[in-house]
RNA sequence: GCGGAAAUAGCUCAGUUGGUAGAGCACGACCUUGCCAAGGUCGGGGUCGCGAGUUCGAGUCUCGUUUUCCGCUCCA
């Protein structure tokens, strides 16, 4: 079976038994917009508990906020989103191409360097040893009338970029000749803007309503009140505030069921420390974050790191954590050094001072920042991926069969248990019931007593539930149930009493956050 | 956004050269069985993604459109 046959199968299994659905289905859906269903929620619930859990519990300095999804539109122009997450777009009509003009244009400055490149090399091949290629790149006519007309548009590109002037983009792919390498025309629409971030009103318009954005990302609701917690907190550096919350981005192509969705959910943590430390903390976020990943037991082979290479202009060190999804490696987390960058602009467009008292050090600095971010529907999808397994069986009568079984962590499992009455007479349904009745407060349990045992078992597996238990006729005689265990699909006869016991211990936190710390 | 593939019952799918929709599973009731998905009987459920066109007649042909997956592209 191929990974993409794995993954259509994943997203059928994920429709039938209530994980994820597409929204506004009767409506034939809304693009890269889903809704979770019945087990969907508890299991994304359970990622956000192990990942709130992890950073605010076992941290005794990190805290967690709950910031709005709206903010004051400049705090969008301070974190560079208004500039920087907005791309112009330019078409080319006759192959229908889309295209962003400053990477059509970045292209072509490349080019001049290819071509001064290929000039020195014909140079070298021809002078040999004695070639002074610094001096044949001053002097050579060919190859200072290249770099000169490379200057000469890119100075226009920077100065149409910082003004954010459209139609001087489209002049530059005409005056320059710029083909669409489709069609190999030059038969362009005009540049438009094309903005990630989503907008509404605020306020009535005949007031003069309020332009605001729905936030792309967390964090700055973290960063606008980093003087809030620190002093109503009592922080001291080095402090993390975390934050679970939806975010909003626009797209241009929003794909692969709920890796890349329109609207989705972020957990963040910032961490606060004091400026040449950041490295030191970057290293051991990283390391803590892959732990606890693997902590969950999916598989380690299945995570790694991606170092960026190319560094946003803000950070000075950046890594993904990535997961081997069925459509490859993909980014799950991100962890970057984000230098004082945020606060810094912050503190400029706000004119309100953001700086820390170091009291062990007397002085005052701009703390830098440690970020950890990761996408939840992202994480949901990796731990939905790497549980998703069809076994072969022998059937009854000796014949293959397949089972599918979501081999969930217990951890983080939409239920826990599942309490089926062999029979569905003798006062077997009653005893179970009071099964669920004296443990629903501890788990959530499900009760079925619809079809055989096998294939209430089958059910069960479907839907991730790590622990069966069985009520038969000798449990209404010595109190004893068999319970059954997912992935070996053994059973074990133990006492009523013992359950919770037993199944407290396999799917707590408390285990995999040892191992962690 | 471009190209490819797909859309028929809750799910998986069939549906002949165009002739007015089926199966299995699932679901409900009753009976039966009882530890790893398959017993019997009866029953509910579909304007075939949507909108046009061609035709006496369209699930089937044509065009458009929506949604999904794949490739390209894009991705602080």
């Amino acid at each position: 079976m191929t990974n993409e046959d794995i993954f259509k199968k994943l997203i059928a299994h994920c429709k039938e038994y209530g994980f994820v659905f597409q929204s506004s289905e009767i409506y034939d859906g809304l693009s890269a917009v889903y809704d979770y269903g019945q087990y969907g929620v508890e299991l994304k619930n359970n990622i956000k508990k192990y990942w709130w859990d992890s950073m605010v519990l076992l941290h005794e300095n990190v805290v967690g906020i709950d910031t709005a999804i709206f903010m004051h539109p400049t705090v969008w122009k301070a974190s560079g989103h208004v500039d920087a997450f907005n791309d112009p777009l330019i078409d080319n009509k006759e192959s229908k191409k889309r295209y962003r003009a400053d990477v059509l244009i970045e292209e072509l400055l490349s080019k001049f360097d290819a071509k001064a490149d290929k000039e020195v090399e014909k140079a070298k091949k021809k002078f040999g040893e004695n070639f002074d290629e610094t001096l044949f790149r001053q002097t050579n006519p060919r190859v200072v009338e290249n770099l000169k007309k490379k200057e000469e548009i890119n100075v226009r590109f920077v100065k149409a970029l910082n003004d954010n002037n459209l139609s001087e983009l489209k002049q530059i792919i005409i005056d320059n000749e710029i083909v669409c390498p489709v069609s190999g025309t030059k038969n362009w629409t005009d540049v438009r803007q094309f903005n990630l971030m989503f907008s509404t009103d605020m306020g009535a318009a005949a007031d003069g309503a309020l332009k605001i954005h729905l936030r792309p990302e967390t964090a700055q609701g973290i960063f606008v009140n980093f003087l809030n917690v620190q002093k109503s907190g009592r922080m001291k550096i080095p402090f993390g505030i975390a934050q679970i919350g939806k975010a909003f981005r626009n797209e241009i192509v929003a794909r692969q069921f709920i890796f890349r969705m329109r609207e989705f959910e972020q957990m963040e943590m910032q961490f606060f420390v004091k400026p040449g430390e950041e490295l030191f903390w970057f290293n051991k976020w990283k390391e803590l974050r892959m732990k606890w990943h693997q902590a969950l037991g999916m598989g380690n082979h299945k995570y790694r790191f991606h170092d960026h290479e190319k560094l946003a202009h803000y950070a000075n060190a950046a890594t993904d954590i990535e997961f081997e999804m069925p459509f490859g490696f993909k980014e799950v987390e991100g962890i970057h050094s984000r230098t004082d960058f945020d606060l810094a602009q912050h503190q400029q467009y706000s004119g309100k001072k953001i700086t820390y008292f170091d009291p062990e050090q007397s002085e005052s600095y701009i703390p830098y920042v440690i970020e950890t971010s990761i996408g939840v529907d992202r994480m949901f999808l990796s731990i939905m991926a790497g549980a998703y397994c069809e076994e072969d069986v022998e059937g009854k009568d000796g014949s293959k069969e397949t089972r599918v079984v979501l081999k969930l962590p217990p951890v983080l499992a939409p239920i826990k248990l599942a309490v089926l009455p062999l029979l569905k007479k003798d006062g077997l349904p009653e005893l179970a019931r009071k099964v669920i009745e004296k443990l629903k407060f501890d788990f959530n349990c499900q009760y079925d007593e619809k079809d055989s045992i096998g294939k209430r078992y089958r059910r069960q597996d479907a839907i991730g539930t790590p622990f069966c238990v069985t009520i038969d006729h000798q449990s209404l005689q010595d109190n004893s149930v068999t319970i059954r265990h997912r992935d070996s699909m053994e059973q074990e006869r133990i006492n009523i009493e013992m359950i919770e016991k037993i199944i407290s211990e396999k799917i707590s936190m408390k285990e995999l956050f040892r191992s962690i710390i």
